[in-house]
DNA sequence: GTCTATACGCAGATAGAC
DNA sequence: GTCTATCTGCGTATAGAC
């Protein structure tokens, strides 16, 4: 029972994820999901009470997909640097989206925090996922605990820094450009 | 004549441009600003007709500001690795307000754009406006027209990433510690 | 120039018919 | 479950008194 109502709730999900990325969840509205998923307002709401419901099964959805893919790497991709240099390709083959609507966990914390909505920390958690992911890439790879953390945090800042910039510029070659001198400096360290 | 409303205008703007950074500017309503100023909405519309006129006067007023201090930088500090080396300063003097809020230009934009606002490429040549001085440094460190052109987007990558990064985690710190190495990058290079 | 009053639309949210 | 109708508040913007 209620696979339809789950079918709906996820369809609801899907779209409002995208429409967040696409338009800000602030400037996103009940119609614009509505109409988009093809129901009428007034039926949203047996789905979700709020905006912000929503909001944290967005955050929630996209949480899980980051951790599936992440483990997904763990699982196929045999070593470490191989599996930071596939981190650093994930920007470059987003290039498209990052130049129209920069990173998609990047600009939604940047919103969510000047909103002071109440769920800004727990996207600030989708970025934690991959800090500890990557400092866990580093420590295989022989560095110490607190050396590996400021390599992940610098793989961090040279990757949302490569989506702000790419966006600003609408430039997918400065993309590629930035995201080759990432993997140099993953091969000198 | 017309000072006391040039007065008045000032102040509209000051104060939009410190709540557009500290709240977004789609979020900021004109009840806001008026009530910030200490004037009526009302008045308001005697200095400006629409919200996106004074985002205008905002930006414009930010640009005016940039190109202000990279002038009076170009003017008091000898060389041009200090320069650069100064450029990196700003974003660690700027810490408090950085894990709070962001970037105020890279923030800006990326709401912008998702916004689709018509003053998006405004906006996005305050950050030409650092592209281009830091280009000038590079130039006059000796390197070639490309290459400095790679190594200025490569200090805007990083100081736009240790600003989301930064605010991501409200971590000082790791402001501090990300600068110094961009600081040895500069070294380096 | 600055105010109050007000128009107008849209957003979030609810009620109740089907 | 899904719909239409409706409420309420807020945000932008205008009119007109002072």
């Amino acid at each position: 029972m209620n696979t339809k109502a789950e079918t709906i709730r996820n369809k609801i999900v899907t779209t409002a994820d995208d429409l967040f990325y696409r338009q800000g969840f602030n400037h996103t509205s009940f119609s614009d999901i509505a109409s988009a998923v093809g129901i009428s307002r007034g039926n949203f709401y047996y789905h979700f009470k709020t905006k912000d419901d929503i909001l944290a099964a967005v955050i929630e959805k996209r949480k899980v997909g980051i951790k599936q893919f992440l483990n997904e790497w763990d699982e196929t991709i045999p070593s470490a640097k191989q599996r930071l240099n596939q981190y650093v390709d994930m920007v470059v083959s987003y290039q498209d989206n990052i130049v129209k609507y920069g990173c998609p966990i990047g600009t939604v914390c940047s919103e969510l925090n000047k909103l002071k909505n109440i769920h800004y920390n727990n996207a600030t958690e989708m970025i934690t996922l991959f800090r500890d992911w990557l400092i866990e890439q580093f420590v295989l790879l022989g560095h110490g605990k607190e050396k590996a953390k400021h390599y992940a945090m610098h793989m961090l800042t040279c990757t949302q820094g490569i989506s702000v910039i790419g966006q600003a510029f609408t430039d997918p070659a400065y993309i590629r450009r930035e995201a080759q001198s990432l993997k140099d400096w993953l091969e000198k360290i």
